[in-house]
DNA sequence: CTCCATGCTTTCACTCAGTGGAATAGGCTG
DNA sequence: CAGCCTATTCCACTGAGTGAAAGCATGGAG
């Protein structure tokens, strides 16, 4: 090269790159953002962002920034995140939604991270940080602490030794979380209180697959827990028994 | 190169051909398959899916074939087409399956297509094509047809000169689609009778933007038509009024 | 108005990342 | 076991891609 040299990365990195450069906090960036998000220099950033345009992975803005094309929209849906769990689900959490009026969950555990798969809003105006596609920490969240606690012991141990704080009332004592976490298995639920987001409380059910293993959680956010904390719990029951029966069916004759 | 050449693709072009391989009726992957149907050789096209499945954007199942990976997921969903639109209606889709039961669809036009935005399954088992994500012709869709009408002449042109049979129902006349989009526009709503799918029959109304121009179009698919039809159509207004309004409140002070 | 700062874009000479034909390995089938 | 298909490895060749540096626009300050 000019001068310069090839630190490592193929031009297929170096596009995923840039494409990696976007996140949930980061949806717009200009040219310069993408070059110091990637680690490339602008002129490489630019070839790059002008032929993902071109393809329509990647749209420019009348303004000059670039935001995510329709395209990779398009490709993104095919994923089979998206075609299988989250479409048997996507019935019941309307069910879920109609009968409590809550917000809805459905997220899986991804590394040491919860992903959220799907959300409905519900009418209430309860404030909601997740998004779909976003992941959050495990241990303030109601989805992460039922998948927390029927996680590997490995994971338990890395999440347990890392506990930040998000809001005053998050748990980052160990010991208190453990003993949380205990409950959660015995009792088939886990509760948060305002430990993500201020003003806003959770319950949360293990979804289970036909071999009893945990495969993601439902779980639904209210203002308050005080109330209704069982009727809650029920109906994300049935509706996490009802997304394993449709599960188990579509295993049996994949159609 | 050893005696090849490169016929007009850089690599990022490459890289998307890969990923462009991918669509709705072809999410799983051989190798081979990616190779042909991008239009690269296999060496070629294997070592840009293995950057691919290294960086998350595939991901290749035990039996060797590829499929779409979790992380392009993620940044698909990062497209304004995925925050804007469809996020201000997703509320009044919620809506309107709650109150009608059907299916629900949200659509934009792309170019002489339909393009849907979103979807929600309703009870009854209305057999559907259409799926987040993929596109349909126009003048088979009740969606279509609404966004067909509002459309620039030289699309509706384009339109009516090319079209297909997809059921025995499907209306191929030029004259007599033509007559009907009159009616559409009269009417405020179009209406579909088994042209896309035998067994599906869809009313759509346009979502209207604060200047009145046509942004979207919502409909509901349903067994027949005979009985309800009016109050499909009233549902479906309120519905797109609802849209507009909160279209309005955000572009007023975007929050 | 000039001057400087910032960010996007173009240029260009150098060179290594990427190329594809051919050969190899691995499965599956008849 | 031969025949076929697919995935993978090899390798000699070369042009696609590289980044420093220099042009352009803006636009804000003095």
């Amino acid at each position: 090269m000019a001068g310069g040299s090839t630190p490592g990365a193929s031009l297929v990195e170096r596009t995923l790159a840039v494409l990696g450069a976007f996140d949930d906090r980061h949806r717009r960036l200009r040219l310069t953002d993408i070059a110091e998000r990637s680690g490339l220099t602008p002129p490489t950033a630019l070839r790059i962002a002008r032929t993902l345009v071109g393809g329509g992975a990647l749209e420019r803005l009348p303004d000059g920034t670039y935001v995510v094309g329709r395209r990779l929209w398009e490709i993104g849906l095919l994923a089979p995140v998206q075609t299988g769990l989250r479409e048997v689900a996507a019935p019941f959490l309307q069910d879920l939604q109609a009968a409590t009026g809550a917000t809805v969950h459905l997220a899986e555990r991804d590394g040491d991270r919860v992903l959220y798969l799907d959300r409905l809003s519900g009418v209430a105006s309860v404030p909601v940080v997740s998004r779909v596609g976003s992941r959050l920490p495990m241990h303030a969240t109601g989805v992460g602490k039922v998948l927390l606690a029927h996680a590997p012991a490995e994971v338990r141990a890395r999440v347990l030794s890392g506990l930040t704080r998000v809001t005053p009332y998050t748990v980052v004592a160990p010991a208190v979380l453990e003993k949380q976490l205990e409950r959660v298995v015995r009792d088939g639920y886990a509760t948060t209180n305002e430990e993500m987001t201020l003003g806003a409380c959770s319950v949360a059910v293990p979804v289970r697959a036909a071999d009893d293993t945990v495969v993601a959680a439902l779980a639904l956010v209210v203002p308050s827990l005080r109330r209704d904390r069982s009727r809650l719990v029920a109906a994300l029951q049935v509706a996490a028994q009802g997304v394993r029966r449709e599960l188990e069916r579509r295993t049996a004759r994949p159609a």
